[in-house]
DNA sequence: GGAAACCCTGTAGCAACTAAAGAGTCAAGC
DNA sequence: GCTTGACTCTTTAGTTGCTACAGGGTTTCC
């Protein structure tokens, strides 16, 4: 039996908010769905599945142009996969690369933390002198190659209307 | 000394795009500066050493939200820098953080590579079936909390114009 | 004096959403 | 039968930190 619901039932199911799911409509990830009487999206269990599909793909941080593929050839069963392999791989390596990257950068954050190990005037502090002195060398040495991202992510602060 | 500039010349001189540089401005991270007669910004060294600072800050991955307070101190040196402290001490949590969650992510991806070692038709492929399958489960586990981001940068592709 | 190189403002694009405005739809209660 | 409230619709703008135009003005050099 398949179970029609509307946007917000999908939303609810899959923990994705409302207006995400019309954004991945938008951008051709989930189809343009039937429409109710009252011009309402009508939805089943295999939007659900394919939403959650998304979201889990989201959730190891692929782009949605990666999940694009790959949802290419979850619905054309039998092509050959080999394409999602490398995607994989790639991915894999990209995620790797921005580990090593954010490593350094730890390391060198804290090295730098350490110039001020207690709180002083701003002109003695060691930090905003380190921050100073090192300007001219190392612009750019950290320059986010690759395609895994920089220190900060889309900064849900989610401060809400509660 | 202080020798004046335009705009190209600092850009040269920091290894930052000119037009980052006006982006700065607008975001009020550097001055709004005296103009030519013929309405060009100029420039002198002071500029160069904050926009140094600037990039050095950016190069250890900290917003421009951050880079203001940073700034703020470096402006006001005789007051106390325990937020310089504090800011600095936040930013290395969220490093760590996502270096953290990148790690996971890492070993998720190899976990599911390995589901699928030699390409094969896509409906007996592992890859999908194992993405199809934990759907469910964990989505939002790797939900980009704090504010270290996600897998993708700018994807500076950098295609230029050569 | 004319072309090339530089600079200006303003706007739009990237990724992946999120939020909000302004309007329509639907179910329940009085 | 009419109102209230919850839900949905489309469209548009905002987020971050730039980057890349378009369509002009200025300077410099030959």
């Amino acid at each position: 039996m398949i179970a029609p619901m509307r946007i917000g039932e999908l939303a609810n199911q899959t923990g994705v908010q409302v207006e995400t799911i019309r954004h991945y409509e938008r951008e051709g990830l989930l189809p343009h769905t039937m429409r109710s009487e009252g011009n309402y999206r009508v939805y089943d269990e295999s939007h659900a599945y394919r939403l959650s599909f998304i979201r889990h793909c989201r959730s190891l941080d692929m782009t949605l142009d990666e999940i694009r593929v790959l949802l290419r050839f979850r619905d054309a069963p039998t092509e050959n996969c080999g394409e999602v392999n490398s995607l994989l791989d790639e991915h894999i390596g990209h995620v790797a690369h921005r580990v090593k990257e954010l490593r350094q950068l730890e390391k060198q954050l804290k090295a730098l933390r350490e110039m001020c190990r207690s709180a002083q005037d701003a002109d003695h502090c060691g930090i905003l002198n380190e921050l100073n002195v090192i300007s001219q060398k190392q612009i750019t040495s950290v320059n986010m190659a690759g395609h895994v991202h920089g220190a900060h992510p889309g900064v849900r602060t989610r401060k809400s209307k509660g």
